[in-house]
RNA sequence: GCACCCGUAGCUCAGUUGGAUAGAGCGCUGGCCUCCGAAGCCAGAGGUCACAGGUUCGAAUCCUGUCGGGUGCGCCA
């Protein structure tokens, strides 16, 4: 069990008992009280601020109460020594026994350590990629993409029941567009003289196959309805040709969903009209017009009345039309439905990943889950910001109509699927992220992917090492878990496990925060501790991992090696990134 | 004009939802291989956490204001 559960577990009781002694009041409140790992290692191995936190509603100096809830915690299992510190804070100091006691917990449960249980088994459902079925997706939908999907393996590993959305933006004018593009694309198969691309069509040449797997088909009965202006045939087929590219892609990725929702089914099944008539008997939809907004002069403003829903009254700034100007429902309109379907099916907790350039959308989607839902629903999004490419330093330049467009494919051809993924969470998802190609390739500290898979790399070899210089050793996880911990008794060696022992806390505090990134950091800061005491070793022959004339002592520290080499296969499986054995 | 995000070491960024003396990488200076993988490690220098107030035991973190940067702002998705 998590180490800091436990003491929290225990201080709560500690609290109580306190109470019932009649010498704290009764009924405080334990919520704000943390059990954490202090900044500074040489406080101790555990912080608390219950002193500080109940010293107030408790009328008493946090000192003295402090003193009240120490003397008792000397005796709890596991302490060492407890101490009052600073304002007064109480820092426990836990036996090695319970940090090598870690040691053999992980050799157990293998990957599935850090697994825990808050999301109590909650359902939530995580919308990310979306991307237009246009076009093969590019650099930046790679980011929401692997934002969204680790998000949903950390969740998934801290106990909600986690359903992965794509919603298919299959409606509205681009896929128009879209649609013309292919018809162009289906003469040109046809061999029809159709000259260049004409302005406003999509020119890329993933349509090509499209208009000759069409032109393959029964052509003359294609065309016929092309002519009569039916293109519904076409659309479809295109939609989908797109959508197979963006599976391809994303598989490319090691992504997969759970469910694909359709924009355009919510128009045809009326789903739009249902949500806006409830609205509208609400009084939460009207007719009126809009302020042209400050500081901008659109020069086509055109004053006139739209068909507004009121999500000023939801704390939106202005209110959010849904219809166009030709009577058809807006993608707000669209979304709204999407978003109250998910309700539906069983989602309070919702969680949307976009892109930056949809930040301004935010309050609008909100303002309607919480109308439609009646506030029985939370939606929250998480926002990507912009990958910016480089090459060797240079940035590259990134332009459909030059053809300099690097697609997400030609990325992950050339550095591999596990190198985006890991590069994608170096950031927390709000800041601007760098990636340079060659850089991500590079073997050296500054890389964190080969830092971390460097570390585990070794972490393989001093076992493949240990099977070598000591035949009768025996080095999977069970026999290893058997071995005496006692042994590991180095201060570096401790830090290692603390930071070990910490892997179920951050699952919870990443998970509660949505923050996948905070994975990649603290995996770094387990391959920093334990290339620190490789390190220790060439200096000092004695802390080598292998000692050939101790075998318990040795047994001991490869279960701690490998032990760390679990916590960050544990860490890369929730990124999705296969640890490697070896580098050479 | 309004809204949202951001401002932390020379550079790029973390900072455990309010904790103690603010961290890491790069860069700079100086050290460590007769080797369990030096593709690594250790040490040093480097800070008014943009600025000014406020909230409280305690603020980089929360509130207000100012300055500076980014993004978005009816009938695109």
């Amino acid at each position: 069990m998590n180490v800091f559960n436990k003491y929290r577990q225990a201080i709560e009781e500690i609290v109580k008992s306190l109470s019932t002694e009649g010498k704290l009041p009764a009924g405080l409140s334990l919520d704000r009280i943390s059990i954490e790992p202090p900044r500074d290692p040489s406080h101790g191995d555990i912080s608390t601020n219950v002193a500080m936190v109940l010293a107030k509603p408790a009328g008493q100096k946090p000192r003295n109460l402090a003193e009240l809830v120490a003397a008792k915690l000397v005796d709890a299992d596991g302490v060492d020594s407890v101490e009052i510190a600073g304002p007064g804070f109480i820092n426990l100091r836990l036996a090695a026994v319970l940090w090598q006691q870690q040691i053999v917990e992980i050799l157990t449960a293998g990957v599935a350590y850090g697994d825990t249980d808050i999301g109590g088994g909650q359902a939530i459902n995580v919308e990310y990629v979306s991307a237009n079925p246009t076009g093969p997706m590019h650099v930046g939908h790679a980011r929401g993409a692997v934002i969204g999907d680790v998000l949903a393996a950390l969740l998934a590993k801290a106990g909600f029941d986690v359903t992965r959305e794509y919603y298919i933006n299959d409606a509205g004018v681009q896929i128009d567009v879209l649609t013309r593009s292919a018809v162009h694309r289906f003469k040109q198969a046809l061999g029809e003289d159709v000259g260049e691309i004409p302005d406003g069509l999509y020119p890329g040449e993933y349509l090509i196959p499209v208009g000759r797997d069409l032109a393959a088909l029964e052509d003359d009965v294609i065309s016929a309805a092309i002519t009569d202006g039916d293109t519904k045939f076409v659309r479809d087929f295109v939609i989908d040709a797109m959508m197979t590219l963006i599976r391809e892609d994303l598989s490319a990725l090691g992504i997969s969903h759970d469910v694909f929702t359709s924009e355009r089914s919510l128009h045809e099944n009326e789903a739009i009209g249902e949500v806006v008539f409830e609205l509208e008997a609400r009084d939460l939809v009207y007719w009126g017009r809009l302020e042209p907004p400050k500081g901008q002069k659109p020069d086509d403003w055109e004053d006139r009345e739209q068909y507004l829903f009121r999500s000023t009254s939801f704390g939106d700034d202005i209110d959010r039309p849904l219809k166009k100007s030709d009577g058809s429902w807006t993608y707000f309109a669209a979304d709204v439905a999407y978003h109250l379907d998910k309700f539906r099916r069983g989602f309070g907790e919702m969680i949307d990943v976009w892109g930056a350039d949809h930040k301004g959308y935010i309050k609008r989607m909100q303002a309607a889950v919480d109308a439609t839902t009646g506030s029985k629903a939370v939606l929250d999004v998480r926002i990507c910001n912009l990958v910016n490419l480089f090459e060797s330093g240079e940035p590259v330049r990134m332009s459909k109509r030059a053809g300099t467009f690097v697609t997400l494919r030609e990325v992950v051809d050339q550095v591999g699927k596990d190198v985006v993924r890991f590069m994608m969470l170096t950031r927390g998802n709000d800041a601007p992220l760098d990636f340079d190609l060659k850089e991500a390739l590079e073997q050296s500290r500054d890389n964190p992917v080969f830092y971390v898979q460097y570390a585990h790399a070794r972490a393989c070899s001093v076992l493949r090492n240990a099977v070598e210089h000591m035949p009768g050793l025996s080095v999977d996880d069970s026999t290893l878990a058997k071995a005496d911990m006692s042994h590991l008794t180095d201060e570096a060696e401790l830090a290692l496990m603390r930071l070990l022992a910490g892997w179920p806390r951050l699952v919870e505090t990443a998970a509660l925060a949505r923050e996948p990134h905070r994975i990649a950091y603290y995996l770094n800061d387990i391959a920093a501790a334990f290339h620190g005491l490789w390190n220790k070793g060439n200096e000092d022959v004695s802390l080598r991992f292998i000692i050939a004339d101790h075998e318990v002592l040795t047994a001991a520290r490869l279960a701690m090696v490998r032990a760390m080499a679990v916590v960050i296969a544990s860490g890369l499986a929730v990124m999705g990134v296969k640890p490697v054995e070896e580098m050479r």
